[in-house]
DNA sequence: TCTGGGGTCCTAGGACCC
DNA sequence: TCTGGGGTCCTAGGACCC
């Protein structure tokens, strides 16, 4: 049986949902979730666009200031996450009820995949089944979703990514369909190609995917290295993952990041001490709200220059108290700083994350 | 023109143990 | 006195993603 899998990529997820359920009368214009850009003196950035402030030529990843000056009337939200955490819940709902055998592959906030080789039977073609789950998802969850269709998970995402917003995209069945599809395009629509592989490629004159379709992997081994076979397959259009459903999330670490609004002189021991513990706490309310305990603590810290190190600790038994968080953190970044240098951005992680069991919980208590 | 904040996964070396 | 190979944990860093 022709196999098929399905990529759904919500469209401009997070403006989508501050426009469409929190803030009905934004709908239609340009917003933007990310910091108050302060009137362009703000820092941070642009974590999701409309399409209205796409027009203006704003994107998500851009600097806050750099979007306020493109398009001052532009609408800056700074979006209550646990409102995305709730329309992701919803729509991968939605997506069990298509899966085969109910799965769905999680693989952010806003997208997955779900297995449709049976469930394909029962509609004309994949492509009217595409446009039913994307009505479902629009009438369900007021928000708009892209799909991408084909014989296996990484073509499927490389479809989406091919028309949005709204946009349904079929690719396949056939190998050589394949393939003609994905030639003309870069190296880094493909998931899993970021900027550092792109700009060793183009080192050696290789910008799109047809490029390397016409290599072997002997050939690409002095590029690629052990790479080589995995970006072979990738772009010859050959996955044979199966889709496996990843279940309820899992956190493997919760972090907290704070950038200062002007660099901060290295002298300013009490300043930079205070702000390790302010993170320090909230990432201790974080861990009590979900009951979790770490065994890991990475300090992370970010130059004037932007050149960035983290340094961890670990202990040998998993806890949840703040105040040794507090003291290994601030021990982490007392010896590793350079003292010499402005700091950015200072940040703390835990990881090694365990539940605090309801045993546990009770010891705590007495 | 300046680059957030939240993550995940992978690699590789050293310590340590069997 | 010199010596293996495997496994696991810790640490640091890199790459990537949304």
């Amino acid at each position: 049986m022709q196999r098929w899998i399905m990529h759904i990529d919500m469209d401009a997820f997070f403006a989508s949902v501050e426009q469409y359920r929190i803030h009905p009368e934004l709908a239609g214009l340009p917003v933007c979730v990310g910091h108050d850009p302060k009137k362009g003196a703000g820092r941070g950035v642009v974590r999701a666009a409309s399409y209205e402030a796409r027009a203006f030529g704003i994107s998500s990843g851009m600097p806050v200031s750099k979007a306020y000056r493109l398009c001052p009337d532009a609408v800056f939200v700074d979006g209550d996450f646990s409102n995305y955490v709730e329309a992701s819940q919803e729509f991968m709902d939605i997506l069990s009820r298509y899966g085969d055998g109910g799965r769905v592959r999680r693989a952010s906030i806003d997208e997955a995949y779900i297995e449709v080789t049976g469930g394909v039977q029962q509609f004309p073609s994949p492509l009217s089944m595409a446009r039913e789950i994307q009505r479902s998802v629009r009438q369900e969850t007021f928000l708009p979703c892209s799909i991408g269709i084909a014989p296996n998970m990484s073509v499927a995402k490389v479809a989406t990514g091919t028309k949005k917003p709204l946009g349904t995209t079929l690719v396949g069945p056939r190998p050589e369909d394949v393939k003609r599809f994905l030639a003309p395009l870069n190296v880094q629509a493909l998931n899993g190609v970021g900027t550092k592989t792109a700009d060793r490629l183009e080192r050696h004159g290789i910008k799109t995917i047809g490029q390397i379709q016409s290599m072997t992997v002997a050939e690409l081994w002095p590029i690629m290295g052990r790479g080589s076979v995995w970006l072979f397959r990738r772009a010859n259009g050959i996955d044979d993952r199966p889709l496996i459903d990843n279940g309820p999330r899992i956190r493997k670490s919760i972090s907290k990041d704070r950038t200062f609004i002007e660099d901060v002189e290295p002298d300013a021991v009490g300043y930079l001490h205070e702000t390790i513990r302010s993170i320090c706490n909230t990432i201790r309310e974080r861990l009590l709200s979900k009951s979790l305990k770490y065994r890991t603590v990475t300090v992370k810290i970010r130059y004037g220059d932007y050149s960035t190190i983290q340094r961890s600790k670990s202990i040998p038994v998993a806890t949840d108290d703040g105040s040794l968080l507090e003291r290994v953190a601030l021990e982490i970044f007392n010896r590793s700083r350079n003292k010499n240098k402005h700091i950015r951005l200072l940040g703390v992680k835990v990881s090694s994350l365990e539940e605090s069991t309801a045993q546990a919980a009770v010891t705590d208590f007495f």
